[in-house]
Parts: C-alpha cells; structure tokens; sequence
DNA sequence: AAGATTAATGATAGTCATTCGCAAACAAAG
DNA sequence: CTTTGTTTGCGAATGACTATCATTAATCTT
C-alpha cells in the first residue's frame, strides 16, 4: 500500500451517491472505519478521527455515522450492556462470538444457520430484513 | 383458575430462597410478570404492577427486576433501539421475531439452530453460555 | 410479641449514551 | 464568486438507567 490510508474513493463516491455532501469530517470517519480490524464505538471513532481532524465534534461522528447506516455501507452492533460499535459493510457477512471474560470478539459465519432462519422466519409468514446472532461463549477448558 | 392471578408461590419461594425478602412490591412485580404474555418494559411493568399497588416507584421496578434477574427467574432482551424487555424463564427457551412494522414480537424454537451454534462455537474453541438471536422482520407480501 | 437488625422503598439527583437546536462555516450549484 | 442548502460545533435536552439517603418494613432475636 502505498498510502497511510487504505483506499476509501469507493466509499466516498457512495456517500455522495446516497445524496451526501463531501466534507473532512465524513472522510476522517471513513478512512477511521476503513482501517479498524476491530469494531469501535463511537467515543473510540471519535477519538481516532480526532487525530486525522482535531476539531471534530463527537456529534458529527454521531451524525456522519448515522449517515452511512443510511446508505448502507456501516453496520450497528449494539451487544449486551455496552454502547453501539460499528463496522464497515463491504465484509462479508458474519455473526459475531463475544468472549464473556476477556470482552474480544471473534467472526463466524454459517450459511446453514442463515438459511434455516429464512426458513422458520417463512413458516411464521415473514421475510428477514436482517438479524443478530451473538454467541456469549467461555473458551472451553 | 380461581384466583385472578396465576400461581405465583413457586416464584415467591425461589426469590426468598435466594435470599431476597418478599415484600408487596415484589409479589405485584411477579404477578404482573405471571400475567404477562407479552414482553414488557420496564415502563410498562411499572404501569401494570401500579394498579395492585399504586404507589410502587419505578426505581422499585428496576430494583425488582434487577433481583428476580439475579435469581435467575426472569430473562432481560434488548432489543435493536428500544428499552430493555423482560420475561420469565419458566417458559421453553425460544428466541424472537421482531416485526419492524409492528414492533411485535413472535417467538420460535429451532433445536437444529442450536445444535449448530455448539458446533460453530466448539469448532472455535468455546462453549456457548447463552446466546440471541433476533430476526428482524416484515410480514411477507 | 416487642425490639433489634438489616434490607427494601420512594423520591430525587446523577450518569451515560445519544439526539436536538441553532448560529456560523462550508460544499455544491449556477 | 455568489447563492443555496447542508453540515458543523457547541451546548442544552432527552431517555434509560443507577446511586443516594432518610424512612419504612421484613426477618431475626429473645
């Protein structure tokens, strides 16, 4: 990679396709999301766009994170007893293990598990827009 | 059934053996939970345990749910931006249908869902220690 | 059954995450 | 480069929930 930064142009192009302005502030947020391996929340996104913009409020975090869940290019977690953490979209999709001791969070995904949802959720008369599955796991002795 | 409230005398006598003291308060908590075929808030408990005993504080109520929690006799759900949902444990365990249109919400069981959690989670090294899933849903055309 | 002990209650203030209101700053359009 | 309509930053407001504390009441002691 030849930049501090991973490329985001393609994120920036979709927010202002999705009818969004281009400012600083949305692409300091952008370049935070597109480099976290983790899932931050927004104190933390806060804190690292911060670095790239000094002035940014954390009520612009709010807003430009409420503006790209719009546009379908940010996902919302929000996991038992703590605040919202987000993550881009562009992964592919995967539900979440959430160590009960140390709070680290690992990816699964199962196309068995999506399909069987589909299908209950079909007996019951609906169509699934989205779900949550969370595993609160112990690592096993 | 005899009486205008279902049998709450198992529930009494686990909450006092787990070392809570019974007071009017937490028996019109529980009756309101007994009757209760929905998933109420704490709001809405308190509004329902007020006509038993109408000067019941809504500090009381989450102290009250905080304990019978603690005893292991209710489950607390929180759903996708609401306030936190709460219901016994004495029924089957089943996981939920939120209808995004209603806001109602329909509860299903899928033993094959489970099985494959375990193995999902074992395959990665954990043992589950509960879960959530939520499948969050519109009423097929 | 009366008093001692200690937990529970009610009212209210406090916390924390998130949202709102508004004047000033700025992006996009002409 | 001016106009128009967003977006920003700040602080105040909200809403769910927790803590505080004096008072009340459940359980224990005798």
């Amino acid at each position: 990679m030849n930049t501090p930064y991973r490329n985001t142009d393609q994120q920036v192009a979709a927010l202002q396709r999705a009818g969004f302005r281009i400012t600083a502030q949305r692409i300091a947020v952008l370049h935070v999301l597109a480099e976290a391996e983790d899932h931050p929340d927004v104190a933390e996104l806060h804190l690292r766009a911060k670095i790239a913009d000094p002035k940014i409020s954390i009520a612009t975090v709010y807003r430009t994170i409420a503006a790209l869940e719009q546009a379908g290019m940010v996902t919302r977690h929000s996991f038992e007893g703590a605040s919202a953490r987000f993550e881009r979209v562009d992964k592919l999709h995967h539900d979440h293990i959430i160590d009960l001791d140390s709070g680290q969070i690992v990816e699964f995904q199962s196309d068995r598990i999506e399909q069987l949802q589909a299908e209950i959720a079909a007996r019951l008369g609906y169509d699934v827009v989205h779900h949550r599955l969370e595993l609160y796991c112990r690592k096993r002795p």
